[in-house]
DNA sequence: AATTAAATTTCGCCT
DNA sequence: AGGCGAAGTTTAATT
């Protein structure tokens, strides 16, 4: 392992192949890391007293104190304080730096244009400054979405009631997009919307909404259908108002429909590359 | 300074009053530190390979890579990897914090309910960890959001046109509220909406539904003006066919202006304060 | 506690 | 590149 620790004054340094450590250092040393963390598109992280300007969509000043400094490989910034999931300040990937030393202080200047804007961090003291060489291909999944629950009925329009047949999804209809549409045993043009979370007023109105959109043109029999978990109280009510139907849908049901359908994907893919 | 530098097999430890710095401990090292720091309500940075799984309002699954994780002092918890704005995976503030090592495997649980749900981070090796005990007090201020616009116009009606007069505003009116309303200098009444970005399809037909909504009580000549740094196109023609109006201001230009008004506030209270 | 609206929203998809 | 909708949105304000 390569590693070697030096002390200079108090500050302490580690070096390892990709992973630079400083303790406490000087503002003139965390300028060389940063500069050459951000010019090798490094991961790094900086943690110390700063203040920080930003100018742009908004325009925020954020008074001095202790705070974690990220900025990340594509160019994105994020200044961290030690409370909340968002950063006070940040600026999103594709930044370009610009990091100067100066009277004791280090200035890490991200700007990015449309929109122009730009943030100003200031650190005059450094408590910790590290730069990493993150290597990460892992790939991420999220089941149980909205999209999943939409592929699921489009993988099987049973889900939503026997003979259902899909005609399409996703498709504009003012004000907005009409989740799925098709049509039921007995041929009648069937509007489904989808919640992944209890459906309430809000939804079964923009479903009515489609009804009427579509009803002023296409002239025949319709249904709509509110697909969700499950409905707020009082609901039931509003759609009988609103001549609308409602089925419960499990989203951890439709991700396991979609998990079966891509094994059987995989299945069908690996039976024609064995037996073409 | 209260530093100490221990070299324990290949890794590296430091020491300071309020920070605690291990460069690639072992995992029951690692583990030691996580659960002091989560107890002592310590931010927490660990640098290492991890994989992830969630579930809760949705269900995901993060296959190993180098990450960051962060545990802040409010019980919230982030996983960045070295690309994007938003964590892979997160955990708002409140959380409660399992820390367990098992086979060499670093086990991080973080738990909330309301909404009932939990995140898994297991590491099995880690580069860095560092506890830090950030002191932040400073104060975050943004300026020109939609209150600041609002209160600008309030400050200074002019700022919408020469001769108009407030007489409310943030009234309910169904569907919702007016930002400000007035009279203008012929006595006519104005509704006025603001947006603090480029006013879209939305804040016309918000604002045309207000006139409607006031309009059936009022019997009375109405403009409706809508407020907004820059309108976004096909726009002019939309606002046309409501009958609506469109007056450009620059949100940093409201900063300006209340800025200017508070240091007159200022002015007057010290002025009071020294000769009453 | 539930609801609503704004956000320097970000992100992805589609035109 | 611009526009629109969704998000495990989060957050703050308000009922």
């Amino acid at each position: 392992m390569n590693m070697s620790c030096k002390s200079i004054g108090e500050t302490q340094l580690t070096n390892y192949k990709s992973l630079q450590v400083l303790v406490n250092p000087q503002i003139i040393e965390a300028e060389k890391v940063v500069k050459e963390a951000v010019s090798q598109r490094k991961t790094l992280l900086v943690v110390g007293n700063c203040w920080v300007y930003y100018l742009g969509r908004a325009k925020s000043k954020l008074d001095p104190g202790e705070r974690i400094l990220m900025i990340k490989e594509d160019g994105s910034l994020l200044v961290h304080r030690s409370v909340s999931y968002e950063p006070v300040n940040w600026q999103p990937p594709g930044c370009i730096f610009h990091v100067q030393a100066k009277d004791n202080v280090l200035e890490i200047r991200a700007v990015r244009q449309k929109p122009a804007e730009s943030v100003k961090v200031f650190f005059d003291n450094i408590q910790l400054i590290s730069a990493l060489s993150l290597v990460d291909s892992g790939k991420f999944s999220l089941y149980a979405s909205e999209e999943d629950m939409q592929k699921a009925i489009l993988t099987e329009p049973s889900l939503l009631e026997e003979g259902f047949k899909i005609i399409s999804y996703e498709k504009k209809v003012e004000p907005g997009f009409v989740d799925v549409y098709g049509l039921d045993k007995d041929g009648r043009l069937v509007i489904v919307e989808i919640k992944r979370k209890t459906a309430r007023k809000n939804a079964a109105i923009q479903l009515a909404k489609y009804i009427e959109a579509i009803k002023s043109k296409a002239h025949r029999e319709m249904r709509g259908v509110l697909v969700a978990p499950n409905i707020a109280k009082d609901m039931q009510r509003l759609l009988t108002t609103l001549g609308l139907e409602f089925k419960a849908l499990d989203p951890r049901k439709c991700a396991e429909i979609l998990k079966r359908s891509e094994e059987k994907k995989l299945e069908a893919f690996f039976k024609e590359e064995i037996s073409p």
